[in-house]
DNA sequence: TATTTATTGATAATGGTTTTCATTATTAAT
DNA sequence: ATTAATAATGAAAACCATTATCAATAAATA
């Protein structure tokens, strides 16, 4: 990485500018250490993470910003039913990129995949153009998941 | 219908029973609201409504019903992001059948869709074959969301 | 009928998330 | 630079959907 941590890559400077908002130090520690991750971080785990780095943070301004970078669309919102949303950023160099999930019933494990995207891509692409004529529906985003039990639980 | 309000379709008794549960009054009219609407209720709303047939209902009562008949695959739960889940029959006289849901995340309103269904079904039986091989998963159920703005919100 | 077992509902507790609000940091204006 | 306006922060309290507790009741079984 050629910045300092806590520094964060330059575009990320201007996206949050961009958006009416300041790269505050509190705000760049937070994507950090959602780029160093491909884990599934609930708001917690973030605070956690965060708060070795930066101890003063606080567990509010960690929901805040989770708040902000999902409307700007850099991290995405999960609820794999355990109570507790989850986070990921959307793009970055840890990142496996477009992906989905399968959901373990039994112990909440849950695996990304990237498999079949081709063929995903092409069925989201038709039903999106459908979707958005039918219904004047203006598609930003789609989730997928798959449930189940993992090999250890069944 | 060919049954009396709160007494329910004959196989649903089985399925109770089959599953060692007990088919009780409120579990009753839980299924006849549910079986009455196309709508998304959440616990409260089905609280309510129930409470107009069965006033003795506690609300309790509801969240542990709703939950057997999610176990049971009889009932889908949702999360549409506003913060409480939505139940919905998985087959009945008013289910549309197999659908999924437009988010409007600007007023968070909720559109079923049953397009493109033969196509995503082709999709998933590869998908689900595919996984269910590489990561030995065994799926049950998955599930598909599109998020973006109404006609009203863009 | 007696006895075991499951179900119920009022209440309290839980816990993730939001709100409040005074303080502090950042930007813009002078 | 200094000051004024604005945004961001964090501690604490509030919120609120959901769960756990537990005594009372209903249903199934012997």
């Amino acid at each position: 990485m050629p910045w300092r941590n806590g520094t964060g890559p330059p575009w990320i400077h201007g996206k949050f500018q961009g958006c009416g908002y300041r790269l505050t130090m509190p705000r760049q520690v937070i994507m950090d250490v959602l780029s160093q991750t491909s884990e599934h971080l609930s708001a917690e785990d973030i605070y956690l993470a965060v708060h070795k780095i930066y101890p003063a943070i606080g567990l509010t301004t960690v929901y805040r910003t989770l708040e902000i970078l999902v409307q700007m669309g850099l991290v995405f919102k999960f609820d794999f039913g355990d109570g507790r949303a989850r986070y990921e950023l959307s793009e970055g160099p840890k990142s496996i990129g477009h992906h989905h999930h399968l959901v373990c019933s039994g112990c909440g494990r849950i695996i990304d995949y990237t498999d079949f995207i081709d063929d995903e891509v092409e069925l989201l692409k038709k039903t999106e153009k459908g979707l958005s004529k039918k219904y004047n529906f203006k598609i930003t985003n789609h989730l997928i998941q798959f449930y189940g039990l993992c090999d250890k639980c069944q």
